[in-house]
DNA sequence: ATCTAAAATTAGTCGAAGCTAAAATAATAA
DNA sequence: TTATTATTTTAGCTTCGACTAATTTTAGAT
């Protein structure tokens, strides 16, 4: 399927007029929290970074997250969600990803375009829309990525998946979610057929370069450097019988 | 066709946490002053009362939207957009209708809610984002009121529709748009079936209230209120022959 | 135990966009 | 004309989110 690229710049206009600094805001410094921390505490500098922000303006919204009760914090300690804050945070993660979805399955994005406007559209829409969307995808459990979509009340399933890199070679795999930190990694991962969902068998992990190498079930080999084994997330399967 | 409202508020999570004002900026005011002056000329109360803020920050926007080209203005005479402006503010309108197009057709939202969703998806989303939709639905025309889309470029197809209440008796008229100024009207109005394109004929227009009574196709006859009737804008059609 | 480097906090500013109250200008009516 | 009213503008303040520079605290290494 080709999907023609349409130019986000037919006019040549100058995208200067909407300059429009997204300025992170509440939500995302809870969703920077949530990423950077799992459930624990997340130090000002890692949420610095994940937004692009001064650690001086992260302190500053710690102290503000902290009078509305989203997170528990104290001075040099970090910041970790209160139930409220985690809340909220997987509000928007969950629009997120649908949003994502949407990007993806039906307007012809690629992996690469889709974050940055999933970014910038979680905060745009409102519950409603969210659910609507929700129902129109029809109620999807995983994003494409692999990654669980919370549900309206919060609610997140397990991940009890782990990195290629961590496999017993000689053991079947099937790949459960592909990280997206790296963004350019995963057309590439998707142009080999290496999504989730797919069954692998783990010929061989070398330990001096730390690459895996597997085949699928076309009974194609791939060899996955050291950063792409670890961007891909598995879980245990039974052997297949066949 | 049933579509179950989802709730937007199963959390019962106080949305005052996503407070975000969504303060009016540069695109808001082109496209309000785009929509108070046609191509003429909008004044401060004008624009003001649009957005719901003081005169007072609207001329300040003036002064600084002079200052990047966008309008021409001269203290307490009003602004007027540029060419740079004017296709700002429809790349504004383009989005704004394009996204209700996909609200109403795709996510089984009412005219109701369409309008205020809209309006803050559309600063949200990227122009390839808005090409894309485009695409998904076909490259419309025209939105669900009736309300031609800018094209890309910046073109918009002249509107030589007029209101219902101006036309003459015993003409046939079809529907060309359907104002949404008032929102309450336009769900009834689609109750009834009187949407873009549908044809109807002109019984009589009583001069006291400025009731319209009309006969559409199915021969139903309805009375359209003084409001109402402003609210319909038609075209005269030659009279079909059946 | 002390020193040093990294991380976090404080203090002080900035720009955007808004507001109110007071002053200035334009428009209308007498 | 002149007076009254409506609209605009000016001036001065507020809040939000961000920044830099300087300081304090923590943690790691000798």
């Amino acid at each position: 399927m080709i999907i023609t690229k349409v130019s986000s710049n037919i006019l040549g206009m100058n995208d200067s007029v909407e300059i429009r600094a997204p300025s992170a805001s509440v939500g995302d410094y809870l969703k920077a929290i949530w990423e950077a921390s799992g459930e624990g505490t997340a130090s000002t500098k890692d949420v610095a970074v994940r937004l692009s922000v001064s650690p001086a303006s992260v302190t500053n919204m710690f102290a503000r997250l902290r009078e509305m009760d989203l997170v528990e914090y104290e001075r040099y300690r970090g910041a970790s969600l209160t139930e409220l804050g985690r809340s909220q945070a997987l509000r928007l993660v969950r629009r997120h990803r649908l949003i994502e979805t949407f990007l993806l399955e039906h307007l012809g994005y690629d992996w690469q375009e889709v974050h940055e406007e999933a970014e910038r559209l979680e905060h745009a829409v409102s519950d409603g829309f969210t659910e609507r969307l929700a129902e129109f995808l029809g109620h999807p459990g995983r994003d494409p990525h692999g990654d669980p979509i919370p549900t309206p009340e919060g609610a997140l399933e397990a991940d009890d998946s782990s990195p290629l890199g961590e496999a017993e070679p000689g053991a079947w795999v099937r790949i459960y979610k592909v990280s997206d930190e790296s963004t350019g990694t995963l057309d590439h991962l998707g142009g080999h057929g290496l999504v989730p969902g797919r069954l692998l068998y783990v010929e061989e992990i070398r330990v001096v370069d730390g690459v895996v190498t597997v085949r699928d079930e076309d009974g194609e080999t791939h060899a996955l450097g050291d950063s792409l084994s670890r961007s891909v997330f598995v879980r245990n399967e039974p052997r297949p019988r066949s």
